[in-house]
DNA sequence: GTTGATCCATACACTAATGTATGTTTTGTG
DNA sequence: CACAAAACATACATTAGTGTATGGATCAAC
């Protein structure tokens, strides 16, 4: 007898993190306005009695879902990691994986920009999206070292090919033809961070 | 008598514009999601019987705001227009009006983000957005004519420039220190542009 | 100052959502 | 199988929101 449900659903019971699955597909959809208790358990063909039973209430799914990001943002960042290569290959890998890798990722795509929007009205949430911006451009920070000595500069390089990569994804979900706007963006963007090689005056 | 209303009202009739001016707070605190009759007019002073005088439903509020969302961001860019001086300084115009500015005025920002989010869920904001955005990269073709005679490339490198400031709204909002941060990324996407001069391969 | 149009208030019906209390089924474990 | 804990269902109370119908106030123009 399977139930009149949608998506991962062999099992009879729930998970908690069944619930949080779910969620981000409703997050993504319609941001964490659209992430109501009733809705969701509609989707996952159980009643709201299943939801109260593994979450206090709705905050504690909303702080749930914000910290299960985060630690999966952070984590994720050890494989951010290019596997050797001239300073160029690895450039490309990592512009390829904040470009279009992401951009073909749809739903975690919209899952972040949910939470950015979210962030916005939400202490919280706002620290969290801090934390985790702050570890990218960190980690990233290191392959700029081998573009100037500066410290400063290291990382304002950084973070304007974080916020460009942050920006595109905004500007260009969705669009017809993107995938090859990507493409020649990513190309664009390796040949400017080089660029910024010559200038070894370190300060 | 002064009306227990907060903002601007000093009238004792509202208009059409007052209202979407209201709107324009709620969704700039709380996106389009926090767009609700019923807090609008409790805002306003009023009750929801001048709404449903002004507007034929709440649809119709969104869409009109939508609307004048669009016809003035379209109609500001005429003051976009750099007025003379070499590259360097009108490049540095337009990224001082791109970043500085928009980082103060920050609820016109606040609105945008949540116009582009909203976006992300509405077909109608999704194409009024798409107009917004390809009017202003356009625009600023012109300005990056002066560094390639490749029309692709001259309109990737504005994309880019156009991505990264978007990309800092996003990042860099209400974050502290973010005006010397903003301040830096200016200036080195002045340099990064400008960079781009050298290779006059033209194709 | 009367009148018609404009603007707003009041009252009602309806829907969707949260949260809580309590009952019922299912599952693991001796 | 017995039984306790876990997982879910049901029913109720409450709130906040939309939309509509209709009545009342206010303004402009004559």
């Amino acid at each position: 007898m399977t139930k009149p449900s949608h998506a991962a659903r062999d099992k009879s019971q729930l998970t908690r993190d069944d619930w949080l699955d779910a969620a981000a597909g409703e997050v993504a959809a319609g941001g964490f306005g659209n992430l109501r208790v009733l809705t969701l358990s509609k989707k996952l063909g159980v009643t709201r009695g299943s939801f109260y039973w593994h979450f206090k209430d709705h905050e504690d799914l909303v702080v749930s879902f914000l910290n299960r990001w985060r630690d999966r943002r952070l984590h994720e960042l050890q494989y951010w990691k290019p596997k050797g290569g001239d300073l160029e290959t690895e450039l490309r890998q990592i512009l390829e994986l904040l470009l279009t890798d992401a951009s073909r990722n749809i739903r975690r795509l919209q899952v972040e920009l949910a939470v950015r929007d979210f962030a916005r009205r939400n202490d919280y949430a706002a620290d969290l999206v801090n934390e985790v911006d702050e570890a990218r451009i960190d980690q990233n920070c290191e392959l700029y070292e081998r573009l100037s000595r500066d410290p400063q500069r290291i990382r304002d390089l950084s973070l304007l090919m974080y916020v460009a990569t942050i920006g595109s994804q905004v500007v260009l979900t969705g669009k017809k033809g993107d995938a090859e706007t990507i493409e020649r963006l990513e190309d664009l963007m390796a040949r400017v961070a080089l660029a910024q090689r010559d200038d070894f005056s370190d300060a």
